[in-house]
DNA sequence: GATTTTCGTGTTACCGGTAACATAATAAAT
DNA sequence: ATTTATTATGTTACCGGTAACACGAAAATC
């Protein structure tokens, strides 16, 4: 007894014509004798009639959207690129679909064979570790595929981002050039891009023939992990006197937790974030940070990407979008 | 010179059968002689066979696959009912196809449109503000809608969330009780939930013969319109003692603003958010704030929809989920 | 050994748009 | 007035799975 959508037909009828007649009218109305073009609307108005993407998804084996996978919703980065993307495909008339995997390849893998079963024509990734079945599925798929975020290994065919290890150099070399000497890194998970940050970090710390300490979480980014860290710094490592940290939730955790200790910032402890959050530009004092455009990364990641999909060669294997140091008032 | 991505045919002329036999043995491998299913399986590897589901929502109109409509990824609070949704409809199969609409309920009648079009089984809406086209299209589409965040109103067919007026309310009436008289409300943006809270407020105030005063920012909610709304209520309102803050944004960054102009809080001026945020949690004093249950209220709403997708009447039409009042220690 | 059941596989048709082609009607050109 | 161009509409086939049904062969039952 339920009522099925209505389709072309159902407006052919009523109008006496044929369902041909009506896809046209309704795609170039101007194909058609005013008469019935009239009619047509009408009776498309009448019956509620919802377009249908299917018959050409299928015939076609082309949807007018595309497919974007980020290890998290929740993480303010990756909503920021997501806008950007969408600032991009929906003027352009495509429809995104989105899908978060928490960091794991495998969730990765049936994010992404979900999206290439809807016949996505191109994938935005957020990652560079995937696992093989995902590589396959992405060759076989024959579709553009643009990773984004990072910009310092080879991608898969084109990335958009900045590079992690070069930034996080610039940011720590920054704190040493203001007598900063024994500057810990405090991560958390332990993603590529923490790594490469760490890697940076590294090289800059060694550059000045400094010793490099890192303190990990294996918990996901938070606030009350960067007060944890920051816990542990005071603890295990009393005469740090700067904190590099893997992005600005943790720095502001940490801030936090200096205030309630009573520790002078930037005084005895000097803090740096990564990405310029919202937070961390609003408090007092402002958030030493790391500021990447990833606005504009999603924006260009989507221009890539539809480029390619119309069919024009990449412009670029690689575009570097790259980031602001904000030493603000933490340093 | 493409090449097409693989079909069942494809798989099926490998191993000298029909596309029938090739479908069954993916779909139910027992149900295939032993010798066949293994050379049909190595066979899918080898072309790298990917499921097509456009076949499928043509011919049965049924897409496994749910709409989301969110005024906003980048929001927090949206960001988090989304994460529940999908700790639902994950292991229940079903895909999730997201649009966001700035707030702006034109761009939800596309962004439905769009949705719809791509033959989703049944959809959750965050706002009660739809255009006629929009109701219209629901109608024909003929597929259960639940709404999110708001349990006030009367719903379409099914709402999830909590009672934002009672909210207020409640945290209002707990800010009176404890000693405050000149409380500001302190609201962003137009959106409906902002008025709701607006209206517990007003009615708190009323209840205890206080004069309720508002001040909006038309820009969208952030650190700094927290800080200039402050900003503000100290100059044209320099009695006030306490503000209840539409959302914890506002409120840490009136906070901020606080700390700045070295307002003692909560000595001078207690603050009140609404949402329960991380940052506000995380800080010292923890800020007061109304705690929704954003995960469970998208759990519930996913719940709800996909039982009635598999037929189920709907279990009520109004689930409340509560909220939690947390005086931390601005109050 | 004849009949029935089970099992493995094949055949056909369908979903709803639209590209490609065909056709009828009218207008323009010669 | 005849040919040619133009316009408005109709016809057919297709995309890729799978439900529904058909069928032959082997296995089970009597």
């Amino acid at each position: 007894m339920k009522k099925k959508r209505p389709t072309l037909q159902d407006i052919a009828d009523k109008v006496g014509a044929t369902k041909m007649t009506v896809s046209r009218c309704l795609r170039a109305p101007d194909t058609v004798s005013e008469g019935l073009r009239e009619r047509i609307f009408k009776a498309a108005e009448q019956v509620g009639y919802i377009p249908n993407r299917a018959p050409d998804l299928l015939s076609r084996a082309t949807s007018h959207s595309i497919g974007v996978l980020v290890p998290s919703l929740t993480n303010q980065v990756f909503a920021d690129v997501i806008v950007g993307i969408e600032a991009y495909t929906e003027p352009a008339g495509y429809y995104l679909m989105l899908s978060h995997y928490g960091y794991s390849p495998a969730l990765e893998e049936r994010s992404l064979a979900s999206l290439l079963s809807y016949n996505v024509d191109g994938v935005i990734l957020s990652d560079h570790n995937h696992t093989p079945r995902s590589l396959r599925m992405l060759e076989t798929a024959g579709i553009p595929v643009v990773e984004i975020m990072d910009t310092h290994r080879q991608p898969l065919q084109q990335s958009v981002g900045y590079d992690n290890v070069k930034a996080a150099f610039d940011m720590v070399s920054a704190m040493i050039r203001r007598g900063r000497r024994q500057v810990v890194y405090l991560a958390v998970r332990l993603d590529e891009r923490t790594q490469q940050r760490e890697q940076g970090y590294r090289q800059a710390m060694e550059a000045h023939g400094l010793i490099p300490t890192t303190l990990h979480s294996t918990q996901r980014s938070s606030y009350s992990v960067g007060a944890a860290l920051l816990e542990q710094v005071v603890i295990n490592h009393p005469d740090t006197d700067g904190i590099f940290c893997t992005n600005d939730d943790v720095a502001v955790g940490a801030y936090f937790e200096c205030q309630r200790r009573g520790i002078d910032v930037p005084g005895q402890m000097a803090i740096a974030g990564f990405h310029g959050h919202d937070i961390g530009q609003a408090m007092t004092p402002r958030l030493a940070s790391v500021i990447t455009p990833r606005q504009a990364i999603g924006k260009a990641a989507a221009k890539a990407l539809l480029a390619r999909i119309q069919g024009e060669p990449p412009a670029a294997d690689i575009i570097d979008m790259g980031y602001t140091i904000e030493t603000g008032g933490t340093l």
